[in-house]
RNA sequence: GGUCCGGUAGCUCAGCUGAAUAGAGCAACAGCCUUCUAAGCUGUGGGUCAUUGGUUUGAAUCCAAUCCGGAUCACCA
């Protein structure tokens, strides 16, 4: 159990006993004391002044008195400022917590539960390569499926790829029209990026068009719908959907090489799914849903056969759920998808990782799921995230502002390299080694800047001012971790010292463990708040102390046995604290940098 | 227009289930490498927490209004 838990059933137990007066634990605030005050954890009293009648100091008092009496091995003193309860944990908590936890890399992870959580993310579409804000959505992704895992649940990672749809045809079209059969093979280029090449010159091509109509005196709507290409597009959609063979044949041509550029991108960045779907074997799913709806009356007809929901009783519009030709959209097969997968894996949450633009549309989904009676539909949780902007704004594919996910990726691992030749510490690795070093070190430092903000707020990247390595960075961390281990590599004393520590603690000593006891709450919190930037905010500050107790004290030529014995423990611990906490984040970290 | 999200140091962000003098990083400035990795550490300066009003013993945090920015409200996905 968490000092903090300790103390807010310690403090219920006292309240009770000397006021005979029932408090919820959560009732309870426990903050960590301020520095500029004595003691490690404090009690804010003000929120049962009133309840128990008594002034704050006086009940501070003696709740303080009561609990050092009641728990010696715990509480060594208390002080009591204005509201505030201030107590002191005994130096023996922390050097027993030290000592049963230094040596085990698990610390932090929870037991399994069995309970099951679906995980969907990164959902590409199969008409363009990957870009920075699929970034973010891959990072986020994989980081909160592996967090959950931490938290004891039994995580299935999915992907849905929307690999059919006008958009593809428009590569399609280019492809045909301007490509003379161009391969990647033969073109020596990813063939997601070959495909994505299409898509712009389709847009090109379109753009170019609507020019030359209007200037033969066609209004600027007519130009647009009449453009031979745009034309040309839309009838290959019906052809695709009436499985003409030429036509299915280049679509699938064209997705496999699209899929083996995807392939080389998600190892590259460690993206990896227990199950994909392609929606083009799901995007007819959900009409029998339709139908039921119908026979619960959760769906209206109207006149023109067009189906519909009305949620105007729950502040929402009205949404249709089927065209008036029979045809399904987009919301209802992500319905028939959420029945499937609750009979595939019966999770109790669903998580869709998507970006904030969808809101309205996974309000709707939870909601209409809700009405049908489908068991998983409370479980349906959106991680929403906001969008990856440029300086100048938006992103935008057709006027080419786009930042590339390859390139990117790329860019940072050049950098890397750069500085890491320019600081000449590592100069008896191998090869091998250094490209390995490399990627860790700039796929760190990208990932690590991308999970360290609130998922749901948008963000600003500045590509002219690269990511930096100092400071709130992955490399930082890394950094940390390798100074680590360097200290380790040179003793082994570790495991087989059985020692019994009796002196006090620094201020950094403890410090430090205060802040490692933290661990498995933080994974719990990050957990049920959806949120990684709090275990990289974490992770970051665990760096931070760890780095002032190390430039404060000496661990291997340390005062003596005892106290060597103790940084030892401590700085093994930080190393797997700081090792299992980037995991999370997806970030290695290295023995050495 | 309706709904939702955001506005905190020059910049990027924590803090937002109310609590002590609002915190980090970057940038600026001043220090620290004969001692475990200086991708580090220490210090200094830097704030009308968008504005106004309200609730409260106490508000960056809750409520209301206003201003600014964004998203969304398709028989698109």
């Amino acid at each position: 159990m968490s000092v903090v838990q300790q103390v807010k059933q310690a403090a219920v137990k006292a309240i009770t006993s000397l006021y005979q007066i029932e408090l919820r634990e959560e009732s309870i605030l426990v903050n960590a004391t301020k520095p500029e005050f004595e003691g490690d954890y404090t009690i804010v009293l003000f929120a049962f002044v009133k309840q128990i009648k008594k002034s704050p100091e006086q009940l501070g008092n003696e709740l303080g008195e009561y609990l050092v009496q009641q728990n010696p091995s715990l509480f060594t003193s208390f002080n009591v400022i204005k509201g505030f309860l201030n107590l002191s944990i005994s130096n023996e908590y922390w050097i027993n917590f030290l000592s049963t936890n230094y040596d085990n890399a698990q610390f932090g992870i929870k037991e399994k539960n069995n309970e099951k959580v679906m995980v969907e993310y990164s959902s590409p579409n199969t008409n363009k390569p990957l870009h920075l804000g699929h970034l973010r959505n891959n990072f986020l992704g994989w980081s909160i499926a592996e967090i959950l895992k931490a938290n004891g649940n039994d995580v299935v990672k999915t992907c849905v790829v929307n690999d059919r749809g006008i958009h593809i045809c428009k590569s399609m079209v280019a492809w045909q029209l301007f490509g003379n059969n161009e391969t990647p093979e033969t073109k020596n280029v990813k063939g997601d990026h070959l495909v994505g090449d299409y898509y712009v010159k389709f847009n090109d091509a379109y753009k170019k068009e609507i020019d030359e109509l209007i200037a033969a005196g066609k209004t600027k709507e007519q130009a647009e719908k009449e453009a031979p290409i745009m034309l040309a597009a839309q009838q290959m959609l019906v052809d695709w959907e009436a499985g003409k063979p030429d036509v299915i044949e280049l679509w699938k041509q064209m997705n496999s090489w699209v899929y083996a550029g995807f392939d080389e991108t998600y190892k590259n960045i460690g993206s990896d799914f227990d199950k994909v779907y392609y929606e083009s074997n799901t995007y007819l799913l959900g009409k029998d849903l339709v139908k039921q709806g119908l026979e619960k009356n959760v769906f209206y007809k109207k006149e023109d056969g067009s189906v519909w929901i009305d949620l105007t009783k729950d502040g929402l519009d009205e949404k249709v759920v089927q065209r008036k030709d029979g045809t399904s959209v987009y919301i209802t097969q992500d319905i028939g998808l959420a029945e499937q997968r609750q009979k595939e894996f019966n999770a109790k949450q669903s998580i869709y990782v998507v970006g904030d633009e969808q809101n309205y549309h996974f309000k709707v989904l939870k909601l209409i799921c809700q009405k049908l009676g489908l068991p998983s539909a409370d479980g349906i949780y959106h991680l929403s995230y906001g969008m990856v902007e440029l300086p100048t704004g938006k992103m935008k594919s057709r006027e080419g502002t786009v930042v590339d996910a390859d390139d990117l990726v790329a860019e940072m691992i050049n950098i890397a390299r750069q500085k890491t030749e320019e600081l000449g510490k590592v100069k008896d690795f191998t090869e091998e080694e250094l490209i390995e070093l490399y990627k860790t070190i700039g796929l760190g430092a990208l990932k690590f800047f991308l999970l360290r903000v609130d998922p749901k707020k948008k963000m600003i990247f500045n590509p002219e001012e690269s990511i930096d390595f100092h400071g709130f960075t992955g490399p930082f961390i890394q950094y940390t971790h390798a100074r680590i281990k360097s200290i380790l590599r040179k003793t082994d004393e570790v495991a087989s010292f059985g020692f019994q520590v009796s002196g006090s603690l620094s201020l950094l000593e403890k410090q430090l463990a205060v802040q490692l006891e933290t661990f498995p709450a933080i994974i719990e919190e990050a957990a049920t708040e959806h949120d990684p930037s709090k275990l990289a905010i974490y992770v970051f500050n665990i760096a931070q102390t760890f780095n002032s107790f190390y430039s404060q004290h000496s661990i291997t030529n340390a005062e003596n046995e005892e106290k060597k014995m103790l940084r030892l423990q401590l700085a093994t611990l930080t190393a797997h604290t700081l090792k299992t906490g980037m995991h999370l984040l997806g970030i290695n970290v290295p023995e050495r940098m």
